[in-house]
DNA sequence: CTTAGCACTCTCGCGTGGAGAGTGCCAATT
DNA sequence: AATTGGCACTCTCCACGCGAGAGTGCTAAG
């Protein structure tokens, strides 16, 4: 099988391949030349058609299931769909207007904000949403607070820059008093304020190391506390919604299939390194079939943007669901959503626009 | 079909639906009098228990899902096995050890505790847990602190007695400096902690209109972000886990029912409603069949407890899973992790041992 | 190069029929 | 009077076959 390029198809061609693919995503079945003939612009014969499917399929755009059977596309053909063949439709002024009015509407912080977007996403394509929030050791420290609440434990609450918030329980040497607790609060969100965890963890290391012997006994209570506090080996959290909506595809009339997909929601640090693998650059990334282990093992699709506050990306959102979705749809669904979720997070929490998120 | 109570049931009755749910439960499949002959300890003839079986049904034990069939247990017979027809065994040691190590061991937040507790439910369990976070209003306060996140932004953090938190992003009218809303903070931490936020909230309220008069900047700052920022009308959180683990078993063979069960899931307010139907007493609660929509649509039941510290208790958790469960089993399980979610967080929050919550 | 025609293939739905499992009842037994 | 063996009856389940329908590939004609 010689795979072709794109421009090495026929014009003729490329508007035949465009219309199975229009019509399998409508119809979840196999594509027959008939229905090709009759339906397309080009006013073609079906044996016309089938000889050009019979090409199109030797160059590894099209497979049929069985003898007799209409086409489907492969993973080949829906990228060059996506490529070059769809217009990414804009985004219905009602939908935006829908995302617009929950999404930034009523003040909410980052965790709730990323949850909003998650259903948004999910009740717009009737597919399943995927957010991944951002790894804690990367946020921008905007306040810490240390609160007392047992003998010997405090609870840290970390603020990011771009309002999220995570907390960790703490179990100290001995008892600090509230008072101390709150100068240290103080201390380290005056001095820190704006770098990652990351860099005053590892700075406040080093400082302890440096002054071991003459150090007193507020600063090594700081850097106990700092230490356990800013502590980053936690999971990002990972926010999945809609999978009952997908229940109702047809593709996933076999329960084995839903098994596999739960086990493949199941398994967060997976669906964490395939979205994070999208990070890069602004616009939206589209994973198909075998691209990814677990979307081919499906027949499952990703389709995925970053978020971000100003130039610094932080998470990941996405909707995964089968190959055949609609693409013209989803895409700017995606890309809109990305783009208001960043606008709304620089709003609140940066107090400025955000630049590198740029409108489409 | 007139029922009949469990004492007016023959021994030699009772000892044969004891059978045939034991059976049933470890089957999944209908259960016929040959072979509760040739299992059963009583050496009968399988025509002798068919006899039995008749009457059983009359009674409303059994149903048979078409003629020459086995037999099925009903919800009555569930509700009988339960209460007097099974021995709950004691939780295997490993068991304990195993939720031990992972509940107690490591210092943690309440909220990633009942994370922790949600999947070891499921996890020991085979089945969908379900956990029913405290509603936010009515828990105990033991600080509350506001950071300023950007202009006339304020996130509230609120830190329960029992060691949840919760945060809320408010928009102030006029812009407070951080140092006030620190006075702030300690101000209603030092007065307020140990009511509950409903309480607060009212008191507050309550004070503002009969101080509106003479009220000072700094007070009036206070009712406003203690208005905003102990609002209670947000749901309480559901934890739901393991739900791909139900997927094998052979009651969802077909889709219609999984994506019911989902749908079921994904309708918190009506979980929460069923779930906190459970939460007087201390013991465990089972729901089968009829007792609610929610079980009889799906053939399913609930086996759920509260949780709590000291006298109060806070939020329930459960299993969700086919009525044909191993109660025997998942009793125990629930009722252990019940008591000692409940027993960690008072240790490690309230400094006190649990009373309410005795061992078994 | 396109198209009509045709034979061929494969799936799907449907009815049939036999095997198997289980019951209900009756008559015999203890 | 309770228990049991025997037997006819019912219902499900599965395998089989058959025919209809859909779709293709190929060939020959336009």
């Amino acid at each position: 099988m010689e795979t072709r390029d794109a421009d090495k198809l026929l014009p003729r061609d490329r508007e035949i391949l465009r219309d199975i693919i229009a019509t399998y995503i409508l119809s979840a079945e196999p594509v027959s030349s008939r229905s090709v003939a009759k339906h397309g612009r080009l006013g073609l014969s079906a044996a016309t058609i089938r000889n050009v499917m019979a090409d199109l399929e030797e160059w590894g755009y099209l497979v049929q299931p069985h003898t007799s059977a209409g086409r489907v596309p492969t993973p080949a053909a829906y990228h060059m769909f996506i490529e070059s063949m769809m217009q990414a439709r804009k985004l219905p002024a009602r939908e935006r207007r829908y995302i617009e009015e929950n999404l930034a509407s009523t003040p909410a912080d980052a965790d709730q904000l990323i949850g909003i977007a998650s259903h948004l996403l999910s009740e717009l394509s009737q597919q399943v949403s995927i957010v991944v929030a951002p790894a804690i050791g990367d946020t921008v420290l905007k306040a810490v607070d240390f609160v007392p609440v047992a003998e010997r434990k405090v609870l840290c609450v970390v603020v990011s820059q771009a309002g999220f918030v995570d907390n960790r329980l703490i179990e100290t040497e001995e008892e600090i008093p509230r008072q101390e607790l709150t100068r240290i609060s103080n201390y380290l969100t005056e001095n820190f304020a704006g770098q990652t965890l990351r860099d005053i963890r590892d700075r406040l290391l080093r400082q302890m190391t440096e002054e071991r012997l003459q150090v007193d006994t507020l600063l090594a209570r700081t850097i106990e506390l700092a230490r356990e506090g800013l502590a980053l080996d936690s999971q990002p959290e990972v926010l999945v919604d809609g999978a009952s909506a997908l229940l109702a595809r047809p593709e996933l009339a076999d329960i084995q299939r839903v098994r596999r997909m739960f086990e493949a929601f199941t398994d967060k640090a997976r669906l964490v390194r395939m979205l994070n693998g999208c990070i890069q650059g602004g616009g939206v990334r589209v994973l198909i079939g075998d691209d990814s282990d677990l979307t081919s093992e499906l027949d499952f699709s990703l389709v995925a943007s970053s978020y971000g506050v100003g130039e610094q990306p932080l998470g990941t959102l996405g909707i995964f669901g089968p190959s055949r979705m609609e693409y013209q749809k989803i895409i700017p669904l995606v890309h809109y959503l990305g783009h208001t979720l960043s606008r709304v997070l620089s709003e609140t929490f940066a107090g400025a626009p955000a630049e590198r998120w740029e409108k489409r």
